[in-house]
DNA sequence: ATTCATGCAAACAATTTGCACGATC
DNA sequence: GATCGTGCAAATTGTTTGCATGAAT
């Protein structure tokens, strides 16, 4: 993998950017400061980054593909009302993989998990609709 | 919500088809049996279910939204290599719900987990490969 | 010099939507 | 009979691809 200045630049941005971005969000960045770099080479390398493991792409929510640049293990939570993306930095449950190892037969590399539920400013908003 | 012919059809079909069928499959499925049946209709519904908790969606794999009528806790496992997608049954680790709720205050529904690695029929085959 | 990456625009795939008509309550 | 659901086709959205040119090794 050749060492561009696309390349340099997707992934300062999406360090810069609030994490779980799109790759459209990255491009919209970049685009304001870089205008000649395209979507298409965004796309390309977020994904490529992605698949050697120097970036984690993320399906969670029903719309795109979303893109985390913390590699260490941790979890997400996302909110119903919102949809907004949370990172969840509970103690890993690594011993699961073996379970699911020996029980299925299964090579196990990793795990993730999605909580789903209200968060706080939504729960906050609904009691204040729902006081009569 | 009304009960239709077309939303009838729709879930007995999920029900007999392999789970984790997507939209397209589902449409598919239908309409050798009954071309009238549109493809609107056909993801309209399952969307309308998965909301209604009737089934379950799943964004695992890249492409399209998946599809699982088995309503009871249960996890997933997708094969890096085939991408297909396993059901798996081990004891639901319900109390990190617990966990995330008294940490970071969200009123935690549910979790979900997807495992990643290589299936036995993978394994094998790469094996076979690497002899020489 | 060779090989790989980029930019552009066109192609795709999955999904959604507007609207007139038909079915359910 | 009023309302909600369906079918159809067209519109969107997210993403990928082919190809000629430019950059990195």
């Amino acid at each position: 993998m050749r060492a561009t200045i696309q390349r340099q630049i997707i992934m300062d941005t999406l360090a810069r950017l609030h994490q779980h971005a799109t790759a459209e969000e990255v491009y919209q960045a970049i685009h304001a400061q870089h205008p000649t770099i395209s979507k298409a080479t965004v796309y390309r390398n977020l994904q490529a980054f992605a698949q050697q493991g120097d970036l984690v792409s993320l399906q969670i929510e029903g719309d795109a593909t979303r893109y985390d640049h913390r590699l260490a293990l941790h979890y997400h939570f996302v909110c119903k009302q919102c949809d907004a993306i949370f990172d969840v930095d509970i103690t890993p449950v690594e011993h699961i993989n073996q379970n699911v190892q020996e029980q299925y037969g299964f090579e196990v590399d990793t795990h993730e998990i999605v909580f789903r539920g209200i968060c706080p400013a939504c729960a906050a908003n609904q009691n204040k609709h729902s006081n009569t």
